[in-house]
DNA sequence: CTAGCTGCAAATCCTTTGCAAGAAA
DNA sequence: TTTCTTGCAAAGGATTTGCAGCTAG
């Protein structure tokens, strides 16, 4: 719990309320989570302001301690950075996602690399599709 | 050049000044673009509402026969669907897209299908990178 | 004490919508 | 004619910013 701290004195941040408590709901969270909801969830427990909020989310991710994903919706969510490479699977009805744990594309990377002469910094993956749920309810 | 007009015939949709020319556009343009970009190429030969552009594009998009992209600054962009499945390498700094024509990526669908019991309809891949003429430029 | 954060209110950017007039089938 | 599409102006939602007061180091 003292963790978030320290993670924050090692980027160079002063340890303030929104942070240690939005560190902690993204956390607590499983899913990707967007401003709104972060301010929901962190609304009850000492009050933010929304633009401290989301300044918060802007320094968090420019340390890369979370990770700023746009949907196609256009809206951000943001999730903990865990710093382990994972791409998901995710139901286009009720959003449930799935990691994926192979990801084949750091040869393909490699790949490109010779043949493009890019250097390749990183790559987006989803696949997505609907659940065994949901397609069992559209059948109804 | 009549061509357009129709593709809006077979979707059910009137042939009007609006759709023909922003087709023509997305048509000329290699690269996705922009509703902001669009709007001002369009301008020029015969001015068009911004709110006008928008909708056409919707139901452009609607009918499949334009897709809309998110990109990372949370903007929607616009291309002709050309219906063949692509992914693109492209340049950070430039903004620049190589075409990938290679995807390896149906296979793992197909696993992914059989282990997780969902029915998968899409996938989007990217790859993110620097090209080589923005790579020269970092060094001088 | 001082640089860096916060709250508040207002602004900005992209996109959508209501409505009355206009154009395609 | 009838239905769909447009322009205009105004609203909407997500995110950003200016500024003065506050707080961690």
């Amino acid at each position: 719990m003292g963790e978030n701290k320290d993670i924050l004195k090692k980027n160079g941040l002063k340890s303030t309320k929104s942070r240690k408590l939005i560190l902690e709901v993204l956390e607590k969270s499983k899913e990707p989570m967007s401003a709104q909801k972060i301010f929901n969830n962190v609304r009850h427990q000492g009050e933010l302001d929304f633009s401290t909020v989301y300044r918060t989310l802007s320094t968090l991710t420019d340390k890369s301690i979370i990770i700023k994903n746009i949907e196609d919706n256009g809206k951000a969510y943001y999730q903990i950075n865990n710093h382990n490479h994972s791409h998901y699977l995710i139901c286009s009805e009720c959003k449930k996602r799935i990691l994926i744990d192979a990801c084949p594309l750091e040869e393909m990377a490699k790949n490109l690399e010779k043949i493009t002469g890019f250097h390749i910094s990183g790559h987006k993956l989803e696949f997505i599709g609907e659940c065994p749920e949901c397609l069992k309810k559209d059948k109804l």
